[in-house]
DNA sequence: TGGTAAAATTTGCGTGCTCAACTAATCTAG
DNA sequence: CTAGATTAGTTGAGCACGCAAATTTTACCA
């Protein structure tokens, strides 16, 4: 069950913490990326990160700061402002998607089959309160 | 990659939390009992928890502090304190371990079945990191 | 035997996150 | 049209943990 730790750390390591990132930051810049028009209310986030609103705020606070994302006013509903991915965001998913996603695949195919990966995500889909696609390796 | 997250929350917030216990201190009181003589050094503490060393000082601070554990001198090494379980300690674990550990069972086989569950540990149990055995439902 | 390496542990500091409480905007009944 | 409920988000306090550095004790080897 703790699987999560010790991978979660190797992982980071690697590509991630060089350039000073989180894999909860990886994975909102990934997110936002995928979105329509690169942008997501914090609450989607909150959804897609498995974070309280709380956590998206200061994960949020981070990646704006390095100038990776913006926050815009969303008109139309005055509660509500978007995580918008800037061109810096998406050019720094770009050089360290491929190796970070690369790194990941290894992580797993070293002692996992292909077919054994999607049966373990098939499984741990199932589990109450992980949908599937709440894993890196689905997205 | 995120179940841990909200599985150990649910699972917490149900007998654990009212007695003022973390995760990781039913564990460490589980790891105790099991061992020889009810004690364990911290470092062993720190392969079955998977925690840092420091991680486990706090730990056992927390779980001394309410009496559960004591700090005991090994002569024969200076350098090692047993973590030792104490008669409250034992009782605590008994009173929260079968709520616990029937509500751990049903978490997971509510949505899969015995040999999934099989399965899924097994899978689980050769990624990198992940000793079999580092899951308390296997314990 | 002495000296350096390794093992077991603690301490200070930083971080990522939660929880609870709060504000502000929007929705929904009566 | 207004009163309460709901939704989106922020803020402060606190916690569990990791990392790096320090300390003490033990082991190993020239």
């Amino acid at each position: 069950m703790r699987a999560q730790t010790v991978l979660r750390r190797e992982l980071e390591a690697e590509v991630l913490t060089p350039r000073g990132l989180t894999i909860n930051d990886f994975e909102a810049l990934l997110h936002l990326s995928r979105a329509e028009d690169q942008r997501l209310r914090r609450i989607d986030l909150v959804d897609r990160l498995m974070l309280t609103p709380s956590g998206v705020t200061r994960l949020l606070e981070g990646l704006a700061e390095a100038g990776l994302t913006e926050n815009r006013q969303c008109e139309g509903d005055a509660r509500v402002t978007w995580a918008q991915l800037t061109p810096d965001g998406a050019e720094t998913l770009a050089c360290v998607g491929v190796s970070h996603t690369a790194r990941l695949r290894s992580l797993f195919r070293d002692s996992l089959s292909e077919d054994e990966v999607e049966q373990l995500s098939e499984l741990l889909g199932r589990l109450p309160g992980v949908g599937p696609g709440s894993c890196t390796a689905a997205c």
